[in-house]
DNA sequence: ATCAGAGCCTGCCAGC
DNA sequence: TGCTGGCAGGCTCTGA
């Protein structure tokens, strides 16, 4: 399931493909992936694009025009959305879910697919618009403080867990990397928000940062449906220490790792090294 | 303030 | 073999 490092990935991998590239022609075969009140016309076609950039699990891509302002498409990966390059002229024919598909002028392709469509495409009218979205957000998990975390969350009774789920606490953090920051702060998940001391939250947030920068240098987590812009599974998945590993024994102590609901997500911690 | 639960949605897998 | 139910969890909304 795509979560900052996925994303941050998909990014990395379209960017060279992308950038300078003029939209062709947009097409959008399942209407309902737009959401909010984006109008079809505004799915970039005409515009050439000239940057994409990252909040969290959001990724905007940013064109211009000649005719009309500027215009920002916003992409959500959902659960299992995969927005792919292909260099050549892609069969989308070949492919299921493929909801929407943008042909780029002197060739090659973006598709946007999305099995179980929890993802989806927001049409943003300008950049001030796209920064007052954002704005909504907590720092990005990259760049997280043990400062801004206790200020976001620090006052909270809710698990540390929930709150780490909370884009508006931290953005770019899911159930996978939530589990494997608080295993690598040896915190555990079912700790209230506002019993962490200052020097926990130091220590999450940089676990978050560490697990993060890690993934992102594996080239994200493909755990069934993920691949990068370029339809290539990450490998971070093979450095998970506790995310789908409950029942097993802890690799740092032995325990066998605990797994129950937090925060209405399956959880899994070492209940010897997290306390 | 925080929670649980429902809803969106499909693929996969275990069990019968 | 084929059905069914449970599970996976991004996010949002409602009611407690």
């Amino acid at each position: 399931m795509p979560e900052l490092p996925e994303v941050e990935t998909v990014r990395r991998t379209l960017e060279p493909h992308l950038v300078g590239r003029r939209v062709a022609r947009a097409d959008l075969r399942r209407p309902d992936i737009l959401r909010g009140d984006s109008s079809p016309a505004a799915l970039l076609q005409g515009a050439t694009i000239h940057a994409l950039q990252r909040r969290g699990k959001q990724l905007a891509i940013l064109a211009s025009s000649r005719a009309a302002k500027p215009r920002i498409l916003l992409v959500h990966l959902g659960m299992t959305g995969q927005l792919i390059h292909h260099a050549g002229k892609a069969d989308p024919l070949s492919t299921t879910h493929v909801h929407a598909l943008w042909t780029l002028s002197g060739g090659g392709t973006l598709l946007f697919r999305d099995p179980r469509r929890f993802g989806g495409l927001w049409s943003i009218p300008s950049v001030a618009d796209l920064e007052a979205r954002w704005a909504a957000l907590g720092p990005d998990g990259l760049v997280i403080t043990g400062d801004r975390l206790a200020a976001a969350a620090g006052r909270s009774a809710r698990a540390i867990k929930a709150s780490l789920l909370d884009q508006a606490v931290v953005a770019g953090v899911g159930n996978i990397y939530a589990d494997e920051a608080l295993f690598r702060a040896g915190i555990r998940p079912r700790r209230a928000s506002r019993l962490l001391t200052r020097h926990d939250f130091e220590r999450l947030a940089v676990a978050i940062r560490e697990v993060l920068h890690a993934a992102v240098e594996a080239r994200g987590s493909s755990i069934r449906d993920y691949v990068d812009g370029s339809g290539f599974p990450g490998k971070a998945q093979l450095a998970h220490a506790v995310y789908g590993k409950g029942g097993l024994p802890c690799r740092v102590c032995g325990t066998r790792l605990r797994s129950a609901q937090v925060a209405q997500r399956t959880t899994v911690w070492c209940p010897t090294c997290q306390r």
